[in-house]
Formats: structure tokens, C-alpha cells, sequence
DNA sequence: CGTCCACGTCTAC
DNA sequence: TAGACCTGGACGG
């Protein structure tokens, strides 16, 4: 699930993975990909990675100061050594299904189509894994110029870099669609602005600007200067104790984060998950699915966007919404299953306010990977309505957004 | 078997 | 604003 979560995790799988692991000779490309041959070849090198919104970052770094030839497939022309890089970037989006994994050779996965060897005995491979072949990477690469920041890493400039270009014409549109411009909200996928706007109780189909607005005068304040990047709760309180009035604000801003403050903590809070989000060994889901409270849910609305994507929401669809746009098929795809009719409310340690979800897709616990016995404690509530989910759990309002939404 | 759907960009009318 | 780019899983006949 390749969304700015997903992409940091793997940054951090491939960091814990190839800590202290030597690679050697070329990089090797699948005959069927169409991205271009990275020319690094070494006789010991290491890798490390980063990751910046939907981004990924391998750093090929040579263990001595003279890189040895080795690329058979480098078209250099005259001297050899010292055309190889000592280190080299090679920057990585995954599209719709790439992932990393790292493996012996023998068990190379089907459409690994970038291939790292280790010098180790029964060799080992990092491979970037992409079935569906979306992903692309680029050798000598940076992060993509026309990405904003990092809605993960980079708050305070993802942010800053939101409200301060308004007037863009980009937030004219729908704030669903928006929330998908990487220009703006680099890191943010599908399933990551259902459960945004889900959770701020914004209606998808409302122009951003007019949402967004709201924000600003949030951010006027001097006071605001202290603020810079607010890491967690704590830090923040212990941080204000002057200012009663800012106490207040801090408050407000923990227990009620706004729109753009959501599109940090969210991500964030998959990655907590771990690998329960993304975990190529054991490919389990179960920790992922339980937590989405919007995304494919049972009980939640579902319509195309301008750009024919699935937009999740529960409530009112909002103004701007796609004329003659229908709902997708209804996902009941898999049969019922009477053990899968029940699922845990979970408490979570979030400031955020937490609503009981609809209740599961009975699809979820039909996987083959999922376990069983983590779905099950609450009973179900059959073709509940949204009218029904407002009224057993009211959620905060956003404050400023909410009024602006015929219902 | 066939159809629909999928966590995302890209470029071309 | 369509398509193009792809494979594969779920579902229906």
C-alpha cells in the first residue's frame, strides 16, 4: 500500500535490513522494465535509505576510496575508474504496488525488477519488487522538484507551503482531489485523505480554498513563533507554560487538530503500526485494516472523483460533487461469514478523537492473512447508517470548516 | 472464462 | 479530462 507511510517504512526496512551487509558488482535490471539501468557497480558498497513523502531514496555508498569496474553493461567510453561514482542516489516511487524485500537469491520474488546483490555466501538480494510496474526509480536522482514537502517530516514547510499559495488555482478544486496533489500534500494517497477528511468531518466535495482559509489566521499569531514543529503533546506543553492563551490554543491544536495538522498525524500514526502496515516477510494486513475507520469500510459512502478516484466519506458528499458520478460497485464481494461479523473498538493513544467505526468489510476478515480471532468483539450492526454512526458517536467539529457544508 | 477493481503518476488530445 | 501504463485478486456466469 504504497502511500507516504508505506514509503517511510520501507526506508526503514531497508536501513534495518542492510545494516552492516555488503553488496557487490552491478545493479541488475529486469529485461521487462522500461526505467533506465543504474550504472553502479562495485566491488563492496552499502546501502542506505530515505524517504521524503512518496518518495524513497537508496544511497549506494563505496566501502573504499576506489570503486573498482565491474559494470558489464556500462557503455563508458576511455578511462574506466575513474568514471564510477563513489556514491550514488538512486530515488524511487513505488506507484501502485512497489515494495522492497530482501531475500537469498534463490527465492528472488516474481517481478523483482531492481536487483542489489550482497558479496555473502548464499547471496542475498535487496530487490525493488513492482508487479504492476507503476513504479519507476531514477539513477543519480533527487526528490522530484515538483513535490512539496513531506506531510510526515516536514510539517511546519508542508504547511507553510499550503496556506501561503492559496490563490493557486489548484484549490479551487474539491479538497478531496487536492488532498492528491503531491505539489501540495506530497505523502497523502487515497486511502490516507478518506481517513483525513473523515476524521476532520470535512465533506470531500467542499473547494479546498474555502477549507484552507480557515487555517490561516490560525497561524497569524506571533506567538506562533515558538511553536516550530510541534513533535508530540508533550513537547508542546511543556514548551507554553507562559502564555495562558497559547496554553489554550495548544490545547485546541492537540485535542482538535485541524485539516493540515491531520495530514501529519495520520500518516504518522500508520507508521506506528509498523509492520502491520508494511511487512513484506509476513505479509499481514490485519493491524492495517483494523485501523482504517473510513477507507473500504463497511457502512461508509463511496463515489468517483472528477479523476475517477474511489472517494471513501461518511455524511453529507459536499457542493462541488461529481455530477453523475456513481458510487463503484458495492464491495460485497465475499460471501457472509459469521465469524467475521465483529470487530474490536479500539481505544487509541492518539489525542485524536476517536470514533467507533462502521463496522468491518466482511472482505477484511476473509483475507487469507488475516487472523481471525483479532476480529471479533463488537456485534455488528447490519446496514447501518451513516445517520446512525453521527448519532452513536458525534465527533468534534473541525470548528471552522463545518458550517460552510450544506448537508 | 470475463469484468471490475486496486495504496499513482504521466502525456497527449 | 481522458487515456495509458500493468498485473492479479475477487467475483459472476
Amino acid at each position: 500500500m504504497p502511500e507516504g507511510p508505506e514509503l517511510h517504512l520501507a526506508s526503514i526496512f531497508v536501513n534495518r535490513m542492510c545494516s552492516g551487509v555488503v553488496f557487490t558488482g552491478p545493479v541488475q535490471k529486469s529485461e521487462v522494465s522500461k526505467n533506465l539501468e543504474v550504472p553502479f557497480s562495485c566491488k563492496a558498497y552499502t546501502i542506505t535509505a530515505s524517504s521524503r513523502g512518496k518518495e524513497v531514496c537508496l544511497t549506494l555508498t563505496s566501502q573504499k576510496s576506489d570503486p573498482t569496474l565491474g559494470g558489464s553493461r556500462r557503455p563508458k567510453t576511455g578511462q574506466v575508474d575513474q568514471v564510477q561514482p563513489q556514491t550514488m542516489n538512486v530515488v524511487f516511487r513505488f506507484g501502485m504496488s512497489g515494495y522492497f524485500r530482501f531475500t537469498v537469491e534463490e527465492e528472488l520474488p516474481k517481478h523483482a525488477h531492481l536487483q542489489f546483490y550482497t558479496n555473502e555466501k548464499p547471496c542475498r538480494v535487496l530487490s525493488f519488487v513492482d508487479p504492476r510496474r507503476f513504479g519507476s526509480w531514477q539513477p543519480n536522482g533527487t526528490w522530484q522538484a515538483a513535490r512539496g514537502p513531506c506531510v510526515m517530516f516536514q510539517y511546519q514547510s508542508f504547511r507553510e507551503n499550503v496556506l501561503s499559495h492559496l490563490s493557486d488555482r489548484v484549490f479551487d478544486r474539491p479538497i478531496c482531489e487536492v488532498l492528491l496533489n503531491q505539489k501540495y500534500f506530497n505523502g497523502i494517497g487515497n486511502y490516507l485523505r478518506a481517513e483525513i477528511l473523515f476524521r476532520s468531518n470535512i465533506p470531500p466535495f467542499v473547494m479546498a480554498r474555502t477549507v484552507l482559509e480557515g487555517l490561516k489566521s490560525k497561524d497569524e499569531p506571533e506567538e506562533k513563533k515558538n511553536l516550530v514543529e510541534l513533535s508530540s503533546k508533550v513537547a508542546v506543553k511543556t514548551k507554553v507554560k507562559k502564555e495562558e492563551k497559547m496554553e489554550v490554543n495548544l490545547e485546541e491544536e492537540a485535542e482538535n487538530p485541524d485539516l493540515l495538522r491531520l495530514c501529519n498525524l495520520v500518516p504518522l500514526e500508520v507508521i506506528k503500526l509498523g509492520g502491520k502496515g508494511y511487512d513484506p516477510e509476513k505479509n499481514d494486513y490485519s493491524g492495517f485494516k483494523m485501523w482504517l475507520r473510513c477507507y473500504e469500510v463497511d457502512g461508509m459512502r463511496s463515489i468517483r472523483d472528477h479523476n475517477g478516484r474511489t472517494m471513501w466519506f461518511m455524511g453529507a458528499p459536499g457542493p462541488m460533487t461529481p455530477k453523475g458520478s456513481k458510487s463503484p460497485k458495492a464491495k460485497k464481494r465475499l460471501k457472509e461469514d459469521p465469524d467475521v461479523k465483529h470487530r474490536i473498538i479500539k481505544k487509541t493513544s492518539t489525542v485524536i478523537q476517536t470514533k467507533p467505526k462502521a463496522i468491518r468489510n466482511e472482505k477484511e476478515g476473509r483475507r487469507k492473512y488475516v487472523s481471525r480471532q483479532e476480529v471479533r468483539g463488537t456485534p455488528r450492526r447490519p446496514g447501518q447508517s451513516r445517520a446512525s454512526c453521527s448519532a452513536e458517536a458525534p465527533r468534534r467539529r473541525s470548528g471552522r470548516v463545518s458550517q460552510n457544508t450544506p448537508s
